[in-house]
DNA sequence: ACATCACATTGATGTTTGTCGATACGATAC
DNA sequence: GTATCGTATCGACAAACATCAATGTGATGT
């Protein structure tokens, strides 16, 4: 939905008449630009990976660094970055966190990529 | 399709019984991860949308400086990842260089994420 | 209370990225 | 050829990022 999303806020001149109507704001661009950077490194990806593919589809941080092979801080560091982009969801269970996809969030971005 | 890209490269102990099958490799996840991050950039994402609003679907480089309100070296740097990752095509045209995108390399991004 | 465990935060470091001015390249027009 | 125009490349710089060791925090169990 790059048309989805749009409306427009530039009124520029052109020499081969692009339109822009129907055009990313630069806020939606911005929005959209977050989600895609919040998934787009590959320690992200595997934990949306392993998530997807864990039973309950949930997992507990407890067996991330050895998964990913990534010290503690730094798979800390990338659930922060998920859950502040609000593609995963946090939940804690004594002192386990437990972490889920958000679904329609992940979709969301999915869609928007189809032109 | 976090499952659908999947093989196992991992074997590792668990304390909450992640299965490690159906999880995106350390490949796949760089190769994804390539491509996401050619489109998170709130300019890329906008000349994406401009050559998708744009007649014939296609544009032609010297409008967007304008149109984006970035500097000519900028723009060039931005076209250059965008063709890098191959999520558009360069064609010349005399002096023009016209730019198109690339639909099923955009679409493959946009499947990958589908659950 | 105390020790322990799971996780977050801090601080530091090396790398990558977005940006632009200056310059080089390549095609067109004269 | 020479001038001009559109675009790419180079060099520099500041900002953002991934990473980890050290430390802080908050809950559990004894």
């Amino acid at each position: 939905m790059f048309l989805a999303m749009a409306t427009t806020d530039t009124n520029a001149r052109f020499c081969c008449q692009p339109l822009m109507e129907n055009v990313l704001t630069e806020d939606a661009a911005a929005e959209l630009a977050t989600l895609l950077k919040a998934l787009a490194d590959p320690v992200r990806l595997r934990i949306m990976s392993i998530i997807a593919a864990a039973p309950n589809s949930e997992i507990c941080t407890c067996d991330l660094p050895d998964l990913l092979d990534r010290s503690q801080p730094t798979v800390s560091h990338h659930l922060s970055q998920l859950t502040k982009a609000g593609l995963v969801e946090r939940e804690q269970r004594g002192k386990w966190a437990w972490f889920r996809i958000a679904p329609e969030r992940l979709e969301a971005v999915a869609n928007a990529l189809h032109a």
